[in-house]
DNA sequence: CAAGATACCTCGCCTGTCAAGGTATATTTT
DNA sequence: AAAATATACCTTGACAGGCGAGGTATCTTG
């Protein structure tokens, strides 16, 4: 069974910062890796991961370009930002307190 | 800073199941004695609360019955059925494994 | 008597997820 | 050569959970 999207919600972000923060990648190979990594039980949906790249632009946190690819599909690269950065430090301290309060709380 | 609404979804019934996993409660107090053990960092708004319990209710997780005070305001309690103990061990499962799958991603 | 704490509740908006649909190219299989 | 699969992108509209804003009623304290 996969992680319910519920469980998810609210990293997704953090996990495509995480990936841009490694190297400049593209939608369909960050979602592989996330794949290969967790053997499968984190997916984010087609249509999850764009929305979520359209977000982080908005809110500046990546920037993208096309790649130059001479044969196969087209591929969108995206870059993470300095201020990308930051919120992606940010992001993991609030993952990790919120990790310690809820295992708190769980019984 | 409290903990960000989208990193708490997917746990608040989780968490309110735990509490009532110890002991019969009603709302208010449970809002209470979360807020009490996390600083005040996690706090589960009024409305998100009680749209959790008709949830929780409809899906059989939990029962209710309304406390016999005869001063002060009425409470209306909630008890964990089997069936919800069972789901709160599922959640918590659930949990540990999407904790491990989240930290192996972020850098 | 006013204010605050206790205790419950509903309505309607907002946001993120995702099923379903689409486009286009390259490679592998039949 | 045609079909299937993989690569790679994208949009629309529905749905679910969180929650701001509003409400009711009782009790205690200043």
């Amino acid at each position: 069974m996969s992680i319910a999207s519920d469980l998810l919600r609210g990293n997704t972000d953090t996990i495509i910062l995480a990936s841009l923060s490694e190297r400049d990648s593209y939608g369909y190979l960050i979602n592989k890796e996330i794949m290969a990594k967790t053997e499968a039980q984190i997916e984010l949906k087609d249509a999850t991961l764009y929305s979520a790249f359209r977000r982080l632009e908005k809110d500046g946190l990546v920037s993208t370009y096309w790649g130059d690819e001479e044969v196969g599909a087209r591929r969108r690269y995206y870059s993470i930002t300095d201020k990308g950065r930051e919120v992606y430090e940010q992001n993991k301290a609030e993952w990790q307190k919120a990790k310690a309060m809820i295992d708190s709380l769980l019984v």
